[in-house]
DNA sequence: AACTGCTATGAGCTTAACCGCATAAAGCGC
DNA sequence: GCGCTTTATGCGGTTAAGCTCATAGCAGTT
């Protein structure tokens, strides 16, 4: 019956906001860069070249577009700069999909046992 | 002083569906439709034609997408197919998102202040 | 069956984004 | 000042995705 249960619809300039900050998410680099700081707590340039394989200018082009959202902050030390992540809200926001995704296919599962 | 707190990394795989969920999120198009979904309850097609401004093959493509992926469902009435919003997540997520947002912009305006 | 209305899909164009190469910019030591 | 190291950026090729037009598929009516 779902309820009629009606929401105010987002400003153009608001879904263009969401839609942007979800893109940043949208691609494996990045995200995998967030995870290696969440996982590694701080990190220097060299440190994530060496765990993710990437090029240097790639990440940090992607460390860069991260930063302007403000998901991560970097200082200096010496010649280097050490990234970090700046907000838990993408963990949360993965731990969030990844339990549906977790859901979604027991769901799935349990209907192929059911025939 | 952000603890190391070592969470384990995903599997590549787990990445990719990652992505590819906020993949689906990323797009103005789609999340208009869900918002307007959200908003309308259940619509058919010519209702979200009229008011999303968009052609109904492009929103065909995108309600695909997104009932491929369990956020949106539909069954037929008469020859008409009505959608609806299959998952309360993509909301959540949003209004989290949406909270960061809000707050950002309100640091960066008591940060103008304070100078 | 044929006709009508609604939806899905193949083909093609266009735009945006990733990604690496090379190079410039910035900071440290001599 | 000059090197040396680390990071950022302009340029170009390549790939993925949006978007539309036209058309095929499908359900219902007569």
């Amino acid at each position: 019956m779902a309820a009629p249960a009606v929401g105010s619809l987002p400003s153009p300039q608001l879904l263009d906001e969401l839609s942007a900050f979800f893109r940043l998410l949208s691609e494996p680099a990045r995200l995998q860069l967030l995870c290696q700081l969440k996982h590694g707590g701080a990190m220097d340039v060299a440190s994530l070249i060496e765990a993710t394989g990437f090029s240097q200018s790639h990440i940090s082009r992607q460390l860069g577009q991260l930063q302007r959202a403000g998901l991560v902050s970097c200082e200096r030390e010496g010649t280097r700069l050490i990234y970090a992540v700046a907000d838990p809200l993408v963990d949360d926001l993965c731990n969030l999909v990844q339990r549906r995704l977790k859901q979604r296919l027991e769901q799935q599962l349990s209907q192929l046992q059911a025939v």
